[in-house]
DNA sequence: ACTCACTCTCTATCAGTGATAGGCAACTAG
DNA sequence: CTAGTTGCCTATCACTGATAGAGAGTGAGT
């Protein structure tokens, strides 16, 4: 009946997450969505790690064509950007930074994460802390959306009260403007 | 046979744990360990999630034992030492980070919580810097482990040549020494 | 026109999973 | 001595990811 594709799969797959979350994907619900029986899934996929991880970069597909950094560009407001702008794909699917979480980084990616890198240096930033720039922040926001969402999920009433997308703000500033004062050193 | 035991049976399932991943550790597994039926474990446990969040506690165990830190500390030195012990706890166990990000904080944590934010609000920080700085540094920390063990159990080669115990010691001082130029000012 | 290979989905089935129902022995309190 | 509780057992459930192998459809080569 459907004419079955990747990116099909991957498509409905997110839904499915949004709808039921990460634990209930499971291949027959999917394959029932698609309205396909669950083996015809692993003519596409080897296994489902692999649809695991294709749903993954599909949700960093949003983040992974945002513009690069160009030369002028204020690398400071560059870097908060870009730390919102991951952070919101994280957002954008249910429990998108468990999913994320468990996929490792892809080829495409290693070669802008390379780019930024140099910007960052051109900008004035040493390479050790335009290195450490890009890890602590992603390591920084992983973390903090992987909390976000386990309390939405969880309790569902917000934790405390907290108003994460404030308290990823305030976190993110702080790191940024350490770097900053590192680069005026 | 076995005396059954709650603890036993965390015990048991952490060195499981140890042994295989986090995606291995099943109730059969871990019952055949303990030389007992897999349905008896539910006599202990409402169901999986509950031992898992026993094993999440119990990994932590040794961080929520550490002494609380006393009023004339230095908040500076206490507060990379604290952060240094909670990594530590999370990487006592493979797959810690993800355990620990499965399972929501317990009760006696938050008064533990509680008194660490005072002491650095005693210490001279606003109580939205303290709150802060708990926060922004256990969510790097959890996600710089996450990312630590996820590199260490896949591509098994270390993520390019990547020291994660000094990438992680950079980050955190990054992040306190933005604390420290607030508190200064 | 015929055949061969390839693509893609199907049916059937597997071992393994978390979980529940209900039985039965051992211990303990009245 | 009996009644209740504790703590394990057997048997079974619905569900999971995965594989084997059949067969329908398509298209290229002769």
């Amino acid at each position: 009946m459907a004419k079955l594709d990747r990116e099909t799969i991957v498509v409905e797959a997110l839904d499915l997450l949004d709808d039921l979350g990460l634990a209930e994907v499971s291949t027959r619900r999917l394959a029932k969505r698609l309205g396909v029986e669950q083996p015809s899934l692993y003519w596409h996929f080897p296994n489902k790690n692999a649809l695991l991880s294709a749903m993954a970069e599909a949700v960093m597909a949003v983040h992974a064509t945002a513009p690069l950094p160009t030369p002028g560009d204020d690398w400071r407001e560059w870097l908060l950007e870009n730390s919102r702008s991951f952070r919101r794909a994280l957002l954008m699917h249910r429990d998108g930074a468990r999913l994320h979480a468990g996929s490792r980084p892809q080829g495409e990616d290693l070669s802008r994460a390379l780019h930024k890198f140099q910007f960052l240096v051109s900008s004035g930033l040493s390479e050790r802390d335009a290195r450490l720039a890009m890890l602590t922040i992603s390591q920084f926001t992983v973390g903090s959306v992987l909390e976000e969402q386990a309390a939405t999920e969880a309790g569902n009433a917000a934790d405390g009260g907290l108003d994460h997308a404030e308290a990823f703000e305030d976190g993110l500033t702080l790191i940024v403007d350490s770097l900053v004062s590192r680069a005026d050193r």
